[in-house]
DNA sequence: TCATGAGGTAATGTATACAATCAGTATCCA
DNA sequence: TGGATACTGATTGTATACATTACCTCATGA
């Protein structure tokens, strides 16, 4: 009962695509695959129309490449694209970082950010890190990402952080959970909160240059993480589109 | 007869988008208005199937705001919005231009490029640059930048840098048309022609931090062109997408 | 045995009918 | 007179029927 409002609540083009894109982050569909839009119908319960809508949309966004003669089909990754898309995501950070210092920003504005920073803290301050703290974790990285992307005030560079953090493997939390197997994951962690500190230092110091490297090297960090867990695939479940990475074998 | 096997030849959903583009940037439907699909039906021709399509396009493509309550209106953009756009596209090239300096590209690759500053170069050594010309310059300034953003071999970057340019003041030739009626005219296509022989000068000598701060600046020039043209506006007609621009008087 | 073409099937593209929701207005009650 | 509510119109969201196109298969000929 309680389902079916919720069903009701959002859009039938939603709801299809949230359904469409889990099956193709846990790799129920596979890269190259044409997606039928009948058998898309059946799967999510929504008529054509919306089913479409939802299509384009995740065209948009990146998991679906267009088919010349029509239709979509599931898009492959390679490593290398992966990491260009985490470069790519460091860079425009770093221009909004940029932009921050540069145009100046309030006390007022900074507060969320440095209590991000702080309950962040008291996560990292475990050293071994339990799996709900990296959970918290994700969710205030996510946060404090969110926070520093609308310190540059400028809604064109907000939306294409955006649209560029939407590929799961190339947002600032990607691979988080991913690391929590790996053993260099507390350092990793601490490495990373000193970079959230340092940047929003050099967004108050009125940095600009300081505040654009930082949030570049930070993301190389998300680089390094990412090949440090696709070497070491023993908990491949706890990273979403691994199924649309073309391995060397492909 | 040829102009109905030309309607045949695209889908209903394209022409509808191109003639919605068009609507939009001519200021046919002005900002912040709705737009109304039954109106969109009647004016494209096209049925509702294919105009909601080429709606979630443009909205997608930047030129329209979901209405929460449902549909869409036509986006406004502030100065300042346009200005970051530019500096946004110019941090993304400077990233191309870096990963194809720092990766590193052939003779091949390079010999299209070279052509096409030749043939630039044939066009701005003209004193009084004709109409004509300019109009050549923004195709091959167009063709220059698409071939660049190539050299960076990266699919993602190369799709985030098309989707950034196209918003049309924030393509590399956006402003190109406008400036032909400044007196500096002459001069700014100069220095931007210059811009073009340094960054390949860069890539070759694969010189990253030089080729990536090049691109910048580039874009910089195109910014200081788009304020120059926004004051004299005597010339409004050759700036597409004008008519979306929020004046200090709204 | 391979290539080419014709036919059929299954997919997508389009149009339209129907349902649901939102906005605006007028009326009624306090 | 002000506010709230119900009603009406219009607009969007959804489903489905139809048209068209592409792809696959099979047969026929070289």
């Amino acid at each position: 009962m309680a389902e079916r409002d919720i069903d009701r609540s959002v859009s039938q083009t939603v709801r299809a695509q949230l359904t469409l894109r889990d099956m193709i982050l846990s790799g129920g569909l596979r890269p190259g695959e044409r997606i039928s839009e009948l058998q898309a119908v059946e799967t999510t319960g929504a008529s054509r129309t919306p089913v479409r809508m939802a299509l384009v949309r995740l065209e948009e966004e990146g998991l679906l490449e267009a088919i010349p003669s029509g239709g979509f089909m599931v898009k492959a990754f390679s490593e290398r694209d992966i990491v260009d898309s985490i470069e790519m995501r460091g860079t425009l950070e770093g221009l909004a970082a940029r932009f921050a210092a540069e145009r100046g920003v309030s006390v007022r504005d900074l507060e969320p950010l440095k209590q991000c920073l702080d309950e962040i803290d008291g996560l990292v301050r475990q050293d071994p890190i339990s799996v709900e703290a990296f959970s918290a974790y994700v969710a205030l990285n996510a946060r404090f990402h969110a926070l520093l992307t609308e310190l540059s005030r400028s809604p064109p560079l907000i939306r294409q952080i955006d649209r560029a953090s939407a590929l799961p493997f190339a947002s600032p939390s990607g691979f988080v959970m991913a690391q929590s197997a790996l053993p260099e994951a507390h350092q990793i962690l601490l490495i990373a909160q000193d970079q959230h500190r340092i940047v929003i230092d050099a967004i108050e110091n009125r940095e600009g240059a300081r505040a654009e490297a930082i949030m570049r090297e930070h993301a190389r960090l998300a680089a390094r993480n990412l090949r440090l867990a696709l070497r070491n695939k023993t908990h491949s479940d706890l990273l979403p589109g691994l199924a649309l990475i073309k391995t060397a074998s492909d």
